[in-house]
This record gives structure tokens, sequence and C-alpha cells, in this order.
DNA sequence: CTGTTAGCGCTTTCAA
DNA sequence: TTGAAAGCGCTAACAG
């Protein structure tokens, strides 16, 4: 029917001048704020309608100097980790009226920047960053609070002194899981996925690292292992290559291990394979421990005991920090929490009765 | 050190006026186009980041009348389906240097349309839609289809004669399914996931039931299941439980199905654990396909046989089509693109040798 | 190489 | 109840 050709869409004044009133009448019509006859409020919304306006946000929001929209930038969409962040923030927000754009950032520097860049650019209120930190990536951040914009990071390094964090108690969650396995006599325990840059900001392998040495266990090298010579910071699934690829490592070695501390749940599957494909089995010859919970644990053979953190409410804290921020409720200093992760043991460490 | 109390922003006048040049030459030093001379540009930058000047995206887009940011909607971040999209439809984008904002809209209509209007308000140049049809949605996305913006519809009902699609073949993929159990030798096959009110419009439902018209094999409505009486549009991993209930229903008759189709693989991963608990073996006693494979899939005990929709690809084309539509190298008929699916065997249908 | 003018589409403020 | 004026912060187009 009507030839949707790119034409200029219709703006206030466009209809303003059709319906013969200011643009400003139609503006209130529109908004729904002042008094308006109803008889010019008909006339205007009729035009409304048959020109397919649709007001221009960017306008708006420039005199508005708000938006009332917040920025989450993730750094692995497929990881249930940031869906569940996501979600929980979108749900806090939308519950005070504010929308919530996403962005990932998937492999470098460069896509944090651009994530960063293009959400400031719309003029976001507010920013919730939970990508892996990098270099470059904080020096734009660092920027970015440096000019106003209130910003939250969740399970990421940063520090300004305008910016709130939050985060998981990794190290105690790596001390628990490493715990757990100590208390059930294991003595020689692995630790897959930390790669050789990262291992001083690896929480999960400080805690791990502690609770070796709380117990007089020696730390063998040989057992710590992690995708060689390049970074970590590979998202998703393919962390599960390192699992995989780790755990034959270990296996091959003169004197293996008897558990192992996988970095993540993904990790942990991909070591579940190899282990299986060697011919052994779990937990008898071999046990396993993951981190984060996420809904694969529970369908792995056998499931596994892994550490779940707390998604929903670290997503529900940063968005009422961020709020906080933005509506100036809040003192300048900068805020950390620091949230209690819980041990989840099932068949990849005990066997069942 | 700084005290960063929420003051207003520098802008582009208040770095001119300090340096003492015009806003011109400041916009021209920012954007890099335009002749500067070496000095004049140094003590502008100088002042840039004195005064943590950053420039509003806002009125720069206003002025410039694009804002080259495509936005996606999504249903639910965490289905992997939605994220392979996501990051298709990103990558396929970035490599044209548009910027993606990513919507979640999960339960309703009224989430559907907030997130469309704040897209929209924020001026995307184009819009994909990949959430569950609704009559209020598709109302509001005819609404701004017609003021002139470029929408692309993914696996999505929703027509509209400048409104492009792109979906995987549903229909085709529910026949090869089913027709593989039947070719198995299976003659009484349960499908679990149709709702009530949706079964008409649920294309794998229908393949389905051609495939069992088109072998001579009888309907038996007692062998379709799924929520009863509430609509099906529960998101993610919610479907679990619609999987594990159905499949209870279904083993509770007086003549189970040997085999079952389940609409998705959430769905297949429920129905398997209750075909567990029944103390049933699989696929000796209950064949079971799903649908989308996911990761999960090769995960499930055993691994799952299930019907692959080209996700990436579709991704990819519906981020070209909407360029297409944003660029105006298009005409403006509506386009539909379907895509095929491929069934991928393992072994929850056909038990290893 | 740099400046001036005008205006993107809207809303705030004041006046009628 | 309605309108006029001014300006949000920026950049295209032209002039110097």
């Amino acid at each position: 029917m009507s030839r949707n050709v790119r034409r200029k869409p219709a703006t206030l004044t466009d209809v303003a001048a059709t319906v013969g009133v200011a643009p400003m009448t139609v503006s209130r019509v529109i908004n729904g704020n002042g008094y308006v006859s109803e008889e010019t409020r008909e006339k205007v919304l009729e035009a409304v309608k048959k020109m397919n306006y649709r007001r221009n946000g960017l306008a708006r929001n420039l005199k508005r100097q708000k938006t009332e929209t917040v920025g989450l930038v993730i750094g692995d969409i497929s990881n249930p980790f940031s869906t569940e962040l996501a979600n929980a923030v979108r749900e806090s927000l939308s519950f005070r009226g504010y929308n919530l754009f996403i962005c990932i950032s998937e492999h470098s520097a460069k896509e944090d920047i651009a994530a960063f860049d293009s959400l400031v650019d719309h003029n976001v209120d507010g920013l919730i960053v939970a990508t892996r930190s990098n270099e470059e990536g904080d020096e734009r951040l660092s920027e970015i609070a440096d000019s106003g914009v209130p910003i939250v990071v969740v399970g990421r390094d940063f520090k300004h002194d305008s910016v709130d964090a939050v985060s998981a108690d990794n190290f105690n969650g790596g001390f628990e899981a490493t715990q757990h396995l100590i208390d059930l006599g294991h003595k020689r325990i692995g630790f897959i996925g930390a790669g050789f840059e990262n291992r001083s900001r690896l929480k999960r392998l400080q805690g791990y690292l502690a609770a070796l040495a709380k117990h007089g266990l020696s730390v063998d090298e040989r057992l710590i292992t992690g995708r060689k010579g390049t970074s970590d910071d590979v998202p998703g699934y393919s962390t599960e290559s390192i699992g995989y690829e780790g755990m034959k490592r270990l296996l091959s070695l003169p004197k293996r291990p008897t558990a192992v501390f996988a970095r993540n749940d993904f990790t942990a599957v991909g070591a579940i394979s190899a282990v299986k494909e060697a011919g052994l089995s779990i937990p008898q010859d071999i046990a396993v421990v993951g981190f984060d919970d996420t809904p694969l644990a529970l369908h792995t053979m056998p499931p596994l005991t892994t550490v779940r953190q707390p998604m929903k409410i670290q997503g529900q804290l940063a968005a009422e920090m961020l709020l906080r921020r933005i509506t100036g409720e809040v003192e300048p200093e900068a805020e950390e929490k620091i949230l209690d992760c819980e041990l989840i043991i099932r068949e990849s460490t005990v066997s069942q009765v």
C-alpha cells in the first residue's frame, strides 16, 4: 500500500503546521502535560497518527539533559554469568523506570572502548561494566569517569575514586573449593585455567594457593596449568577446550593429581571430557570442582561440584549503586562490595552411596 | 584527589572559549577533519584533556541525522539461540562501522514496546527484532515501521510491507526430526512443548504432523502435550520443566510413546530427566529428539539428537538486509528468507554399537 | 588555516 | 488555554 520510501520523518513543527497550532501545543499533547483543549488535542492526535509522527528522542534528551537509560557492557554474552547479571540489572532498573542498553565487547580493548564510547555518546545516564579489565580499556574508562559519568564495575579490576565496584569473593570461593578437596583427603590437587600473565590477578587461583598453604601442602607448579603463551581471555565455550587440554596435560604427568579445581564450569566440563576419554572415572580417580554453578553443572556426568556466585544480587546491587550515583544521593567516595560465594557439592567430588 | 562532584560537563564552546578559538576549530580537532595548524591542535587537545571534555553525542547525532547504531531486541538472553544471534549480528555490523545496542524483553508486550521505544527514541538507524510476536507489540512495531525506521525480524511472525524477515525452516526441521524417528521404526511418537493457543503457529509442530500424515500414522491428541492452560511463552530454562512435566504425562499414558520430539533442547533435557527418573533407558525405551542444537545437547546423557538451525547465518543475513535498507540500496518491498535446518543425529535416538 | 552563520527537533520559560 | 522566543551542543556550508 503506502510506498514506504525513506522520506524524512515528520517533526513536531510539521505536525503543528498541518494542524495550524504552535509546536509547543503539539508538544504538550504528546507529553500529556500542560493544558490543551479537548478539541485541539484531538486534532493534534489525528494529525500525529496520519503523519506517522514519532518524537525525536535525540532532540528531546538534548534539551532535557538526561536519557533515563543505563548502559551495560559485558564481555561474553554466551556466558550464563553475564546473562544472569544482565537480567538482574535490567529488572532492577526497569523497576525505577530506566531502560537498559547492552553492549558486547568480546575480544579486545578496542571493542571495549567502542562499547564505552557508543554508550556514552548516546548520553546514557550511567554505565555498568563487567568485561575483563585491560589497560587501554581502563584508561578510557577513567576518562569517562573523569568526565562525570557515573560508573559501577562488576567482577572487574578497576580503581577510580568515583567508581563503585561489586564482585563475588573469588578468593574465598577458590579457597573453599580447594579446602573441600583437601577435606576429602586429596593431596595432589591441580588447577586448570591459569594463564601466565594473569596469575597474580586471578583471585580463584590465589584462594587455591592459600588453601594449600594453610594445610601445609606444597605447591607443585606442574599442577597449575592453562593455555600456554596466550592470554586466557578467550570468551565463552572456548574455555572448554582449555579445560580439555589442561586436563590432558595433567594426566600425562608422571604423578598425576587426584583432584582438580577448574577456573570455571566450562573449563571443568572440558576437564571431565578428558578424564573420561582417558578411561578414568570421576570422582574415584579424579575429583573435579568448577566455579560459577552454570546450568551446565547439573547436566554433566557426574553432576559437577562447583562454587556458586550470587549473580543476581551482584546485578541488583550494581543497579542500585549506580542509580544512587545518578540521582546524586551518594557521597563521592567509591564503594566496594564483595559478596560471599557458596560451595555446591555434587557427585564430581563425592560419589553417591 | 579531584572531588568528582557532578558538575556540568564541559562543552565544545567551553573548550573553545578557554583556548580562545571558535567552536568550529575545536570540532575539527576532535573529529580530525579539516585543516588545523599543529599549534592550535595541540592547545586544543591540551584543554580537552584538562577539562575532561567529551563530545555530546546527542547534539552531534541530532545534527548529523544518523547514529550509526542498530538496536536488537531479544526475548531471552539466557537462550543460546539469542546469544548466537546477537554475536553474529554484532560481528556483521561492526565490520561496517555500526554499533549494536541490545535490549531484552522477557515477559510481556509492555516490555517489548518499552524496548522498541527506547531504541527508537535514541534514533537507532535500524531495528532487528527477535522476540516472540504478540498483538500489542506488533502494533507498535507497525507504527515504527510506518514512521520510516528500517526493521528486520528474525524467527518471528510479523507482516509489514517494508519489514524484512529471516527465519529457519522450522516446519521442515520438525518434519525431518519426526521423519528420522519414523525411519527408525517408531509408530507412537509424542510431541512435547505445544501449548493450546499457539499450535497453529508452531511450525515445528506442523512439521511433525505433516511427517506423521505422510507416513500414514494417525495423530493421537494425547501424545501432544505442553504446559496446560497457560501460554508457553515462558523464557529460557523454565522450558526444562515443561519437558519434564510433559514427559511424565506421556509416560503415564496407558500406551506410552516409544519416541518423542521436543520443541527445543531445553524441553528435551527436561524430558530426558523424566525418562531416567522412571527407570527407562534412552533410546531403547524412549528415543528423544530436540531442536536448536544448543551446547547443552552435547552434554546430555546420552547426547541429544537435535535439529540445528543456522543462527549465525540468520544473524549475518539480518544485519546485511538491515544495512541495505538503512543505506537505501534496496527496493521497498519486504523480503523473506527461510534457511534450512540440519538434523544432527546423536545417541538419544540411535544407540551406539 | 580559521571563523561566522544557521539550524538539527525539541522543551523551558515567559508572555498573552 | 495557547504562543513566541531562546537555546540545548554540535556541525555543514560557506566566507574569509
